[in-house]
DNA sequence: CCGTATATAGAAAGCGCTTGCTGCAACGCT
DNA sequence: AGCGTTGCAGCAAGCGCTTTCTATATACGG
């Protein structure tokens, strides 16, 4: 069968005591007798049994992310920056960890196995990414399923998402409602008026934000919101360009289109380009998150950009306690508006 | 503490076997017992101790997922796909299991590391995806440690990479030879005879397969190439503009630019236009993976569509051991090309 | 009515590793 | 020289679960 740690003992001729000591560094080990047992580990190409190893040590070098949607960059991003602080292999010092991504594809039951899938594996921290959903039964059962991951040892970490008070989770929240009502104030500042608004999936948190924050721009304006001018669907590409053949339907008079996200943005300004719409002149469109391909699109993309990289990593430096835990434990990180060329002053109705 | 197998068995009055066999259902268990079981692991909140259950039965439900950058969407489609075969929470039938999406970061190391955390928690599964390394020592010790691991029972399946022969993996290899020489093709039918090349980085199998696609169909149509029309660079955007500048600079006459991938083909676009030429009047683009964004571009891309979830879906089926293998091991997954905007007549010269 | 097949539950032996404690030299101190 | 230190290695007891084997109870056929 495969090589266990007795069999490098006694090829080195020492106890298997010695050969853990050796491989976990954790104790004295004479200079002499380590070399001899990370000889025989060499020789035999001996690995260490990952599960046997945390029984009988109570802990894991396992270290949950979850995200939404592992397809859409925004959580890529986000996800690539908590793994490279992580440590995972090539990390700085420290026990090699395993960073697993979880996708849960935005269902709440899977969101929840895979809490449970974690916390039996006893996994060292968990991260949690993106919008929650805003389910009361179900973030009851969240917030419990994190409690009981923090009793038992689990650092949890909210990177973009609200905090959950009163579960030990340390929350890195975005400030979508903020950022949702600047780029607002900014269309408005142009001369708009008339403003469609796609948002996300309801019951998320982010899509409530961000919505709540364009509306709060809107009433600051004395800016009277008809119930037409929004438009809820999924935060994809698809999905925008569904949604602002509808809002053109509704409305042909709009001036802008405000989209829940990136993509959602991108989908409005093809429909808006296939209805024979120019961007910007005839309407202004503005997305949030300011993924890499915004830029990109023509024209550029007018957006918010999410500082995804920095919340990641900071939030990857908290799980392994490498850096301090705001305080409070909760800390909001803000969005920057990037205006760019998506957005212009509105045409002469 | 936390809460053992035990405590249940007390509280149902049973032993800890019983527990056991309820919780894996692979036994006959009165209906009645069962349920008291069931009545307790509920009612104190039982969590399985994975590293006890994986030691004991020597097996683990984890699966892994190698990539080579998460924040890239070309691999979040293909883990995202796979994931969802592996059954996750919320898959079909089958105990639950971990899918762990590793990010390499392209790093030979890391690869190789992760390669071995995976073998250390016995993994059931693990599934390779992107191109590979070309470097000899790198591939040999690759392919020991995969050799290895389907010794040790966990199937090894790459998606979108080369096969592994003699290593027991099984391959799902994209077509990126094919690929390329059919964009190129295209590209020469429409007149394009002075073409330049963007290809990603070197000692990768499938920058070279795509660039030796393109140098293919030249060779075909008798189009002698001039070394200064391929510039290496890595697959991301910002490479794509730089060397798109870097390929004007050389050779102002260029009607044509093939880039590796699409992001760069993206970034390749905005150096164009930077530079005041038109797409495609002046110079023609083609990108090559067909990601979601590129139809979005302006005006869309042309390039090489590769069934990135098809093809994760069926490389998780096979890993899970839900579909049979292809025929020796080895399926060659064909991309489609598609012509868009982004192509067209060269401009007169 | 008894022997044997059939269903269900329990006892107990590990799985491969970690770690508290003990053992034993060699060492330095008074 | 005697004794407490210090440094290093081994012993052995688990960690919490799975699973083989055994035991008991019930059902069945003759």
């Amino acid at each position: 069968m495969t090589v266990t740690l007795a069999d490098v003992a006694a090829r080195a001729q020492v106890s298997p005591a010695t050969v853990s000591r050796v491989l976990n560094g954790n104790y004295p080990v004479a200079a002499s007798t380590r070399e001899r047992v990370l000889k025989a580990v060499d020789e035999l190409d001996y690995v260490l049994n990952g599960p046997a190893s945390a029984l009988a040590a109570a802990t894991s070098d396992l270290v949950g992310i979850l995200v939404n949607d592992i397809a859409d960059p925004f959580f890529g991003i986000m996800a690539s920056a908590i793994q490279a602080e992580i440590g995972g292999p090539g990390g700085r010092a420290g026990g090699e960890r395993l960073a697993v991504v979880c996708n849960t594809g935005g269902s709440p039951e899977r969101e929840l196995t895979y809490l449970t899938l974690l916390q039996r594996q006893r996994a060292a921290a968990v991260v949690l990414t993106g919008g929650a959903i805003e389910d009361a039964p179900h973030k009851a059962a969240m917030d419990a399923k994190v409690r009981k991951l923090v009793e038992a040892g689990t650092r949890v970490v909210l990177c973009g998402r609200p905090p959950a008070p009163d579960t030990g989770a340390i929350a890195l929240t975005f400030d979508n409602r903020g950022g949702g009502q600047e780029l607002t104030e900014h269309l408005i500042g142009l001369g708009h008026r008339r403003l469609g608004y796609i948002a996300g999936p309801e019951e998320r948190t982010t899509t409530r934000h961000r919505l709540e924050g364009h509306r709060a721009a809107l009433a600051a304006h004395g800016i009277e919101e008809d119930p037409g001018w929004t438009v809820h669907g999924r935060y994809d590409r698809r999905s925008g360009y569904e949604a602002t053949l509808e809002l053109l339907r509704r409305d042909p008079s709009l001036t802008a289109v405000v989209a829940a996200n990136d993509s959602v943005a991108l989908g409005a300004c093809a429909a808006l380009r296939d209805s024979g719409q120019r961007i910007p002149e005839d309407v202004s469109v503005a997305g949030f998150d300011d993924l890499p391909f915004s830029i990109d699109a023509v024209p550029s993309l007018t957006t918010v950009r999410l500082p995804l990289a920095e919340a990641g990593a900071r939030a990857g430096r908290i799980a392994m306690g490498r850096e301090e835990a705001p305080p409070g434990g909760i800390a909001s990180v803000r969005g920057e508006l990037m205006v760019r060329g998506s957005s212009g002053v509105p045409r002469a109705s």
